[in-house]
DNA sequence: ATTAATTTTTAGGTTTGTCTAAATTTTATT
DNA sequence: AATAAAATTTAGACAAACCTAAAAATTAAT
């Protein structure tokens, strides 16, 4: 089944929403996609027509099976060329959203297998997010949150989960990002802050902030 | 200036019937973009009020220096995609047109200066069209047509005008490809064919074949 | 120079995806 | 349980880009 541009950024924007909270209201929807509810119930329309989600009048929605396969070929379209960006043509992992969100809509299964070929078929993007196979299967990645994890451990950096610019920004100025080595050295319990070593270089992180990384142990 | 696609789509239409024409009707320009001749007129309207082209009614038009400058980036994004298909992703050459058709209206001059970059900014793509510059400046290529060549000669394939399935079928047929190796052998006056040396194999092709072809001397 | 043929434009309509404003349904509150 | 608040849907419009069919302008042919 081929799908336009719009109907391919409901599909993942139901996922998106999905993933957090289970199902999915058209207020939501409307709020993540910058849109109207009026103009989110005309879409539920069409992609309910096209047997893509489960669809009640005034309840939620869920996608149902074909809709996950559909948003999941979305998805790895995505990361895949994020990961492109970052790691081909150098540009910084906070930079390389909005480029991605324009490249994922051109189509052509082709493309997107030699395209993962060429990059080796990572199995995360430079967010830590993990990339879907050809056929829509996740990988597992373990991965443990910050606050949880003993002292002085060498630890990777596997995932952020907050992805606003602010995060970012802050992520760059620590030099942290996918991959990174860390290790934790102290945790202040006051304020949940810690510190931590990155690139033989001690600094503080704030409880917030150690909330949002992601990591697991060895290379 | 931004362009929805539709619109990049006829400024890089208008843009290659220009070349070989000089100016450009109505119905051609349908004919090219296989559309209808009213849907031209419709989109004449609006690039001549967003002064892209010289426009009056009923005689042709043309694109003016803007234009000029907006079809030249559109087709620096094309070939330059062009190139990253078949040298990066392992494409055949006669079949990434449709997919950098797609792919030359992801905007953003930063990802293209990428692009370029990562690709060694190439002088052209894997037709042997030549490819703009940042600065829409269009790297000239001597060549000739293998017609006017003299024989036994050491030459290199440039460029190969007529790009349609057939005949890039039977381009791949001889194996031959920008940048192949060839010589001239005999001519046969009858009826314009030639002996010619590829990868140390002799074939024959037709003078309607030869016609197509480009060549520079040495490497 | 008329008439015929071709080309181009206009007029009016369709589809996709969006919007606002009003109506409806559901949920929360008293 | 009745009413207020919130969420959702419907109704009706709009813009972009396309279409068909008819009208107008240009070019070609007699």
């Amino acid at each position: 089944m081929n799908f336009s541009v719009s109907e391919e950024n409901y599909i993942k924007g139901i996922y998106h929403l999905q993933q957090d909270a289970g199902s999915v209201n058209t207020n939501a929807l409307a709020g993540h996609l910058q849109t109207r509810a009026a103009s989110v119930t005309d879409m539920l329309k069409k992609l309910s027509a096209k047997k893509l989600l489960h669809y009640r009048r005034y309840k939620g929605f869920t996608l149902n099976e074909r809709g996950t396969r559909a948003a999941l070929a979305i998805v790895r379209r995505h990361r895949l060329w994020e990961y492109f960006l970052v790691e081909k043509l150098g540009f910084d992992w906070d930079k390389v959203h909005d480029i991605a969100e324009e490249l994922e809509h051109v189509s052509g299964d082709e493309l997107i297998t030699r395209l993962g070929d060429f990059l080796g078929n990572p199995q995360t993007d430079p967010h830590g997010d993990p990339i879907p196979d050809r056929d829509g299967k996740l990988p597992v990645i373990p991965q443990m949150n910050l606050v949880m994890i003993p002292l002085n451990k060498q630890l990777t950096v596997s995932a952020v989960s907050d992805q606003s610019p602010a995060m970012l920004e802050l992520m760059n100025h620590y030099g942290i990002s996918i991959g990174t080595r860390i290790k934790i050295n102290k945790h202040f319990a006051f304020d949940g802050s810690m510190e931590i070593t990155v690139n033989r270089q001690h600094c503080i992180i704030s409880g917030q902030v150690a909330k949002n990384i992601f990591v697991h142990y060895g290379k």
